[in-house]
DNA sequence: CGACGCCTTGATCAACTTCAAATTTTGTGG
DNA sequence: CCACAAAATTTGAAGTTGATCAAGGCGTCG
């Protein structure tokens, strides 16, 4: 429970050493970014200790509904999809996760959606166990999981909006601006042409928009023909002005 | 920083003779619920030095979008909807906070949504920075507030479902369930029977489930002749059965 | 090549919105 | 307490958007 006395509460000291930091999370593309990029050398020994790298093929499920959880896991690349499914089958993503999120309930038993690789997913898990014990004791920690959840929580409103009260095409434009606004593209940040994969294909896309595939594809069509998007393949989105996306969001035409 | 070494940390006691806890609180009906009913004696004197109560009439904005943030409240009564408003006029309401919810979004200078009062309110307020400083030296404050946000970002995913799968007749229906389950009726608990007062106008319920008031309206009629509601007037409603209730969220018929 | 998964396009249909008006409820002043 | 105006709600008819049903195209992998 208490602060190695010359790591202060609230500044850790990222410019410590590397033989302080775990082998583990020496190359770890996460070690600075997340959750991880807010504990000290000593709380990053802790954590890791337990730690373990896990590989997940695109749709396959990592958090099931109702299941008990065992792990946390911080995702190192990929996108994760979080849904919700009715009893008779409707569907209903209800958040997208790109690394470095923290993904899983904490404090909770049980999740009450699924999460399921919507990409291939690389991840750091962590028991349950530790995580919680090192929220427990270490303040930063339990800190830097609170704004972790703040933002989801800011997203997850900004959706509402969206999935409430945005046309079909509103729907579409908003996300393909979101999706542009998460994938790193591998460009300049500041060009203004964006190019970049979409990690959904279109019957999840109608998932995370309360629409159909059919509608999807149609709207998609409708933005290219506008030339607010181009597309090089299914996949494969061409933003020649994100300024022109962004209105797209908010205006049908 | 440190606690008083008598009051543990991850148990304050709650047993502790009255005269350890501010006048203020006293009598507060929110003094064992909420963030509060989480402070040791210690923080909730720290806490009420500050401390200030108001009342809002219905439809007052307690805070708006884009404004700076100076205090954070605890809701004494009354219901606050929080909402987001797109630039031709179309609004939607992100979540509705009950008594003793924490408001106002923290960590942050500004709110991206604005809160007003849907019946009249009652609030206890705290300046700003004595809720930060708190929540920077007390673990169990952070603690309580990240499960507040924890808990609305489970309220808001589910709603995510409600807003991009279900049918207007289980939208209404699932908004009179919610309702029943928060406003506490002054009756038995068990009681088969509930019968409550709507916080919220027909407007405001179209505005929560991405509708417009005539089909709120029609979707009423609906559930009422199908003997799922009674309306003994427009803003209060009889469920005889939460059973057949809960079965409308998910089955139009 | 053929089968399968995924996406697009077209035609029709239903749900919800929009526009319009009637009706009920609420609030205010005499 | 009543009268009247304003606000809120309901109801009806017509119009749109997006869903559903149905084909067809494209790309990949055996």
């Amino acid at each position: 429970m208490h602060q190695k006395k010359d790591a202060p509460l609230k500044a850790p000291r990222l410019d410590v050493h590397n033989s302080d930091v775990p082998v583990l999370c020496r190359a770890c593309e996460a070690r600075h970014k997340g959750i991880c990029g807010s504990l000290t050398p000593d709380q990053l020994i802790q954590l890791s200790r337990h730690t373990t790298k896990h590989a997940y093929r695109s749709q396959s499920e990592l958090i099931s509904v109702g299941e008990d959880v065992h792990t946390y896991s911080n995702i190192l690349s990929g996108v994760v999809k979080l849904t919700k499914l009715m009893a008779d089958g409707r569907q209903q993503i209800v958040g997208l996760q790109f690394a470095p999120d923290f993904l899983g309930r904490i404090f909770s038993q049980q999740s009450s959606y699924s999460a399921e690789a919507a990409t291939d997913v690389r991840v750091c898990s962590f028991p349950k166990s530790v995580v919680e014990d090192l929220t427990r004791t270490a303040p930063n920690m339990e800190h830097a999981l609170h704004e972790q959840t703040l933002k989801e929580l800011d997203e997850a409103r900004d959706w509402m909006l969206t999935l409430g009260r945005k046309t079909a095409t509103e729907k579409v434009a908003s996300f393909l601006y979101l999706i542009a606004s998460n994938i790193d593209p591998e460009m300049v940040d500041e060009s203004p042409v964006i190019r970049f994969e979409l990690p959904l294909k279109r019957l999840e896309i109608a998932d995370f928009l309360g629409l159909t595939i059919e509608t999807v594809s149609r709207q998609i069509t409708k933005l290219r023909k506008a030339n607010i998007i181009e597309l090089v393949n299914n996949r494969t989105v061409i933003v020649p002005s994100m300024a022109r996306l962004e209105a797209a969001c908010e205006n049908d035409e």
